[in-house]
RNA sequence: UCCUCAGUAGCUCAAUGGCAGAGCAUUCGGCUGUUAACCGAAGGGUUGUAGGUUCGAGUCCUACCUGGGGAG
């Protein structure tokens, strides 16, 4: 059998050094660089499969931690796996529950074994380890599955820092010996706070254990943006150019533009989606609080040219009454805007790139895109 | 016409005679491997009107105004 996970590094742009890659997975290819939309509990909130294939998602994701919970990993594989499960027959990432033993700590105890959780639903005692996080995700039966990571929080002493990469290292590395699924992809994820030396030490150590991709976990943790660009470009030369690279939880517009050019093939995060559901939608321009005063009798859509079903059919007026009178379609609209909005601006870039002018696309782009403030 | 109950923020209502508040609504902000259709902040008052008692009145007294209910 093939390998479950093969990627291809199409070229690189001769402006920028953005690449330019497809992910062949047992559900079909991915186009990169590619923004993943996150659907926590086996659905991307508020959104059907076909409204997922409308707005071009080409992968989405799903969390280990969540499902193990509920409904629990040995019901979606009396399902018949997780595509089936959620009727989405595309690729699918499952998250570890790495970032879980990182968000919700009030409730945890990490030792070398593994993670102890209290469940956030029933607060019963709940068990995780490398193995267990491995197994749970061959049961769920997504095309990629991560190693269960240690993400140290921002700002992180160097100690700390240096303990929960090297517990991430020894816990990839129980994680592929414990792994034996054919059709699924178990990727490593480099860890090192925002110690530069710490980072290029854990792409060295990762690269080394030849894992088919590389997650790069522990940004977007509350660092100001510039220090994750640039942890972003001291490690990026010490990681193995023909693997794909998946910048995790990252998602705005900006650094979603500032991380391809930095190197980075794959990105997920929660943003797009949980902002369109609290009245937030993303244009070229920036972000627009569609839900404020200003756009009561605005009738032309959230942005002119978009081509998605809420920018062809609604105004900002009738999207904004919809979130002042609290129906859901409201931030369904917004959700199918954002995410159409990343998908397409995904595509711009490939595009951007293929051309070899991403260079001249990322300095538009940021020219353009106002990170100060909503308008 | 009489009896009775009630008038406090836009709305629904709190507040022993002792700093006039809450919820909702409004406005604004935040959200980055989802504990999130969430969280936070702000604006908003001549306490129906006019007098009186009191050191002090949303609160007690009098009259009037408005509304609900009842009697005739």
């Amino acid at each position: 059998m093939a390998q479950a996970l093969t990627f291809t590094l199409h070229k690189r742009c001769a402006q920028s050094g953005a690449r330019l890659g497809a992910v062949r997975t047992a559900h079909g290819v991915i186009q990169t660089p590619v923004f993943m939309p996150v659907g926590t509990q086996a659905t991307v909130k508020a959104m059907t499969p076909d409204e997922l294939e409308a707005v071009g998602a080409q992968i989405i994701l799903a969390n280990t931690y969540h499902l193990h919970l509920r409904p629990g990993e040995d019901l979606v594989r009396e399902a018949g796996g997780l595509h089936r499960f959620m009727a989405w027959p595309h690729p699918i990432l499952t998250d570890s529950g790495g970032f879980q033993v990182f968000s919700l700590s009030a409730m945890r105890k990490i030792k070398e074994d593994g993670v102890t959780f209290q469940s956030h639903l029933d607060g019963s005692r709940r068990f995780l380890s490398p193995e267990i996080a491995v197994a749970i995700q061959e049961a769920l039966g997504a095309d990629i599955a991560m190693a269960f990571d240690v993400c140290s929080p921002y700002p992180c002493d160097s100690a700390t820092a240096r303990d929960a990469m090297q517990r991430t290292h020894r816990w990839a590395a129980r994680c592929k010996a414990t792994h034996t699924r054919a059709d699924q992809a178990l990727f490593g994820i480099v860890q090192g706070a925002f110690d530069g030396a710490l980072r290029v030490e854990s792409a060295k150590t990762l690269a080394d254990m030849d894992f088919p991709g590389y997650g790069i976990g522990g940004l977007s943790v509350g660092e100001p943006k510039p220090q994750m660009y640039d942890m972003l470009e001291t490690m990026m030369p010490h990681m193995p150019a023909q693997k794909p690279r998946y910048l995790m939880g990252v998602g705005s517009p900006d650094c979603l533009v500032e991380g391809v050019l930095r190197g980075v093939d794959m990105f997920d995060c929660v943003l797009p989606t949980r902002v369109a559901r609290n009245g937030t939608v993303f244009t070229d321009a920036g972000r627009l609080v569609i839900k404020n005063a200003q756009y009561a009798r605005d009738f032309t859509p959230i942005e002119t040219g978009c081509d998605c079903y809420a920018c062809r059919n609604f105004s900002r007026a009738y999207i904004r009454h919809l979130f002042k009178a609290q129906e859901i379609t409201g931030a369904r609209l917004a959700t199918i805007h954002n995410l159409r909005y990343l998908t397409r601006l995904m595509a711009r870039i490939r595009d951007a790139i293929q051309a070899d002018r991403f260079g001249d696309f990322h300095r538009v782009f940021m020219a353009g895109y106002d990170t100060s403030r909503n308008f």
